[in-house]
DNA sequence: AAAAACTTTCAGAAATATTTGAAAGTATAG
DNA sequence: CTATACTTTCAAATATTTCTGAAAGTTTTT
């Protein structure tokens, strides 16, 4: 397959697979560019790259940012600022579960605890509602428990946990 | 806090994280005052409930069984359907992973897999892209390995393995 | 066979999310 | 200080997703 061609499918697939995972498709598609960059980007070679406009480009680097993977260059007697994505697909990883548990499971787990305290009439309702969000926020805190852990390891933690599956 | 109030919110939470990971809002809430009920709910029910249209219930529905997360249920002597979802929070976690698996990993890991065998004349940008690609590939299908386990497991299966972490 | 009781479909409406582009902002160079 | 080269912002436009509700479909009852 054309480099061109193969690159396009790249790009294009990480976009739909951001899309199916909530991350905005545009932000996915320009951390999909700057994984296959050789070298940093500037926002001007982004936007004609992927034919978006310079606020698009932007505002999705922010947000790359924000998420911690993407770091802004500068280059000494340039003013241009330009791009870059760690290509480490581990810490990539982990990167991103840090942040997904921080912005989604602790919310989630706050409310599940804060409803526990639930109280009502309906006897039957209040012990069914009491054990679903127990045993959810039970669940919760487990898988949240793992995610720090992975979060907080080294590569080869993990593939000396892969052996003992 | 007070029964109702407690249910709303969580029937809202669980809206809210099923958006941030992709799906519908409207699928999880369904889902969320099933795993409340205390027995099979009719459409028109959660109509009422979640103040939805009978379309907008039905269609979800659909997509809840598709997921194979919600049953469809008869009972003697009446015309209308009754709908329930599993209560056990294990297998809820293992049928959305398996789902998920298929629908979105496998699609990623063919894209991944197909695209390794690109050419160019940049030299330096295909070799770039080979590594990327194959990178992404082999820790997607680690991923997917530890996921398959997963969904094939039991319950003490995942214990245990959260006592070696 | 017709009515009743229900479910499904889907075109259009509404809501939501994303994108644009021009104006405002900022920093550096001259 | 002013011009230049860039970045940021954000209101409005566009695109996408979701939702509605009425009509069509289906099954059961009479």
């Amino acid at each position: 397959m054309e480099y061109s061609e193969a690159k396009k499918k790249f790009i294009h697939a990480w976009g739909t697979l951001g899309s199916n995972w909530g991350i905005n498709k545009a932000m996915a598609q320009i951390h999909a560019l700057l994984l296959l960059a050789t070298e940093p980007l500037s926002a001007e070679e982004i936007m004609e790259e992927l034919q978006m406009s310079r606020g698009n480009v932007n505002m999705n680097l922010r947000a790359l940012m924000d998420w911690g993977i993407v770091k802004k260059e500068h280059r000494v007697g340039e003013r241009k600022e330009y791009f870059s994505t760690g290509k480490d697909v581990w810490d990539l990883a982990k990167q991103v579960s840090r942040e997904r548990r921080r912005r989604e499971i602790e919310p989630i787990l706050n409310v599940l605890e804060e409803i526990q305290s639930v109280s009502g009439d309906n006897k039957k309702s209040v012990a069914e509602f009491k054990k679903v969000a127990s045993e959810l926020f039970e669940f919760s805190s487990k898988i949240d428990g793992v995610i720090e852990k992975f979060t907080k390891s080294d590569q080869n933690w993990f593939y000396k946990l892969l052996m003992k599956l």
